[in-house]
DNA sequence: AATGAATGAGGGTTCATTCAT
DNA sequence: AATGAATGAACCCTCATTCAT
């Protein structure tokens, strides 16, 4: 029942966008009475926060166990295939995607994006740290290059999947990774 | 009396955020009644979207002037100081441009906000093809790369004033300086 | 027009009972819409206060405007006759009044009501002061006598309008004036 | 099992007040669901009722109790320990009793109320009735005579205990005594 | 008997918009 | 042109009550 309201709050947050997503109309869609929200959860923000909750969890695991089985690739395969698997996990619902890119920073004050964004940032700064002889300078720390890098692809990845640029998806993943990889290349 | 109805909207957005942004308000903070608004603009949308418009002419007026100034100068040169002039320009209203960010995508169907990519990434393009030689090859677009390099500046720029990471002025634009040149650099 | 809201709140106050006096029955009673309500108060508790405000302040200067002009006549006279216009000004409107003892104790956790019988309390305060000669000891402070004379005028008086027992209104006044005259005798 | 959603109920009046008694609250407090409650009461009022009931029960059984273990003693006696009978009945539960005498008029329209009020006052004119020769005239009806001073006693002692004006106990006690007393002495 | 999830009408309140003045 | 009182649909949420289990 949980995950009936969670994707009925979703299609209706694809649908209508944050505005329109009213409690009741998540309840119509969920085929209950707009009281048994409450069961459930202690208000709206709660709903629309776990529904962003679930997403983020399911991008931030499938990078997660990808990266963990990559760890001791060469950086190039690395990164090209982990930048691979985060568009194509954000690609499963790029609708929902929009939505969520669109109205998270509102919710908690942004909170919520925040917390993802800083778990991926983790990720990428242990990458990082580990990986410390492909960084081209010590002036600047390793968060900071992981936070340029996190946003950028970030970014990129979600832009590609809304804006549909022409180019291919493997064209893009080409040059996300150069990009990445050039950032981190010293200067001749 | 237009340029007063978007200077008291602008206030009221910025001191209240999105949703405190009621058109009551508006129209107190500009001295007029709440109906007067409609001898203006058809409804508060209208007036949201003159708000961001003129915002976003600032910046893209800001920067193409800035641009066509240098447009002779060597390329790094030219990027560096006009990542740094976008970098001002935005942090002149670092308020207003938070909720440029958070609420430009649901205006129009995000259609305002396309339109100053647009123009901005019009710029790049043209800024490219004219130094076309920096190219690293000729297998992708011009405005493929352009749509690149734009996202990531603009993405970067506008996070950098609003989360303020640990890299000062300098450092950030040396960074995002770097990231833009190095995207361009030929493979070795 | 906010004369016509005390008016339909009061009506409904009567009508309904507290729990029944809802916003948009006391929109409603005013012939207007319930958002217009808020153009005049603030909150539905304010149209409560303001009603039963206005109830107290008719009574409070009623009394006190015949209390002010009887202030050298003999006490049995001044108290018979004061009795008499409390409980004829209470007569007025004796389902208000029963909706106003029966729900005003709600009502900002009684503040309102404990206000208005604050000031019957000083004015009986006053009078018994200035009459001190009557009371028949010193060892009670004047301002528990008035207390006890106050809470039980008001509440007898009431209580008559509402349960009409077997006494006529001359023969009730009778009864209250001498137990509150003889409440003042010394002991023999 | 009654006993103990009365228990419960009472419990959650004392502790949430009217508006926040639930009929949810009070399952949870008597440790059952909600539903189980519709087993033994009608309806929420049926258990506000009952908790009321229950009181006015103990109050009345104490009173009485004590009266006729008095009845041969001289009225100044009598009616001095009667009010402090009363008086400490009441005292046990302060909080029961704010709750029982704000809400207590709207449920049954006040029949319940009324009703403890009629066994009071029937007690008292017995007594009255017993005691025949204290009374200063037989003008007025020994019940209209109850009536009055079982409302004064039962308002100023409820009062009392919710008020805590300037007075001891004792002195209360004293200046209701001589209130009632003096109520009945004939006149110069 | 007992459960407790589900109900849904109704609560107070907001605010973009209108229209008589 | 300008007003601002009036609108009313929609908002989020509550809770006494029901009923399938």
């Amino acid at each position: 029942m949980l995950e009936r309201i969670l994707d009925a709050g979703q299609q209706v947050l694809v649908d209508h966008g944050y505005d329109g997503t009213s409690t009741n109309r998540i309840a119509a869609a969920a085929g209950i009475s707009p009281g048994s929200l409450y069961q459930y959860f202690p208000n709206k923000d709660a709903i629309m926060s776990a529904i962003l909750d679930r997403f983020s969890d399911t991008l931030t695991s499938r990078v997660t166990e990808h990266l963990s089985g990559q760890f001791d690739q060469p950086p190039p395969v690395v990164i090209r295939t982990t930048l691979a698997e985060l568009l194509d996990a954000l690609d499963v619902h790029p609708e929902l995607q929009r939505a969520a890119v669109e109205h998270a920073p509102r919710l908690d004050d942004g909170r919520r994006l925040r917390e993802f964004e800083q778990r991926v940032g983790d990720l990428a700064t242990a990458y990082l740290t580990a990986r410390r002889d492909i960084l081209p300078t010590d002036d600047v720390p390793i968060s900071a290059t992981a936070w340029m890098i996190v946003r950028t692809v970030e970014h990129l990845t979600v832009r590609y999947l809304l804006d549909r640029p022409a180019l291919t998806r493997d064209q893009f993943l080409d040059e996300l990774t150069r990009l990445t990889l050039n950032y981190l290349r010293p200067p001749t």
